[in-house]
DNA sequence: CTACATATGTAGCCGTGTTACCTATGTCGC
DNA sequence: GCGACATAGGTAACACGGCTACATATGTAG
């Protein structure tokens, strides 16, 4: 997959990765991976500084936490973040609406 | 729609556009601006650069003619053009399918 | 004691879309 | 005639954000 294709969609992938319960940066990365098959395959310099943008604009809140003798910092959903991740949820619906359509080729599935 | 997003789709887009037969720039942003209801209004300050490197990478030819006392640069799709656009509408599909299942919390319609 | 998985982070690069300009011609309204 | 606007093409500088490469540290397996 193209990289660079995910720019302006790497958010709500993170908020929707946070969505069923708190989670570090490290578990977000696997847990992507999981859930895509591997094909979101997602490196650490991606994944940090993004975690810490969407802190610094409150959508996620995190905490320092020792596990097993490791440093982690637990991330989760602020109410912002939630009404945050519901919007690029519907944004994505439209993005992807409007850029089929123009893609045209395709069939793209009755909308309402 | 967030501007942003495009990033990484608009070769796509600009194929498609070309896919009906030749245009010229300024005919291929209102192709896309019909065909999307208005929802992609794509600056000439994205459109020509992007047409040029796609025509410098070979995926499109353009050629100069004058309608009406002015200037046009008509461009057609290149044999390696409709390939790259067959290629780009599958990695749109593939694109779409991996986002759509990682972002979850929305169905995603049966592919085929 | 080496190697690897776990865990977090930063600096600098690069692609690419945007903003803000510029030029030129044809047409319509005044 | 003249201004405004649609048509038509273009460039330079900027900004955003994901990537590469690197640095650090601990626990565990060989």
């Amino acid at each position: 997959m193209r990289a660079e294709a995910l720019k302006g969609h790497l958010d709500a992938l993170l908020l929707a990765a946070l969505e069923g319960g708190p989670r570090h940066g490290y578990a977000v990365i696997e847990s992507l991976r999981e859930r895509s098959a591997g094909r979101l395959d997602l490196p650490t310099g991606t994944i940090y500084p993004a975690l810490r943008r969407l802190e610094q604009r409150g959508l996620i809140a995190g905490e320092w936490s020792v596990v097993g003798g490791r440093q982690r910092r637990e991330y989760r959903l602020t109410a912002a973040g939630v009404r945050a991740l519901e919007g690029k949820r519907a944004d994505w619906l439209e993005f992807t609406a409007v850029i089929s359509t123009a893609l045209g080729g395709e069939p793209w599935p009755a909308r309402a």
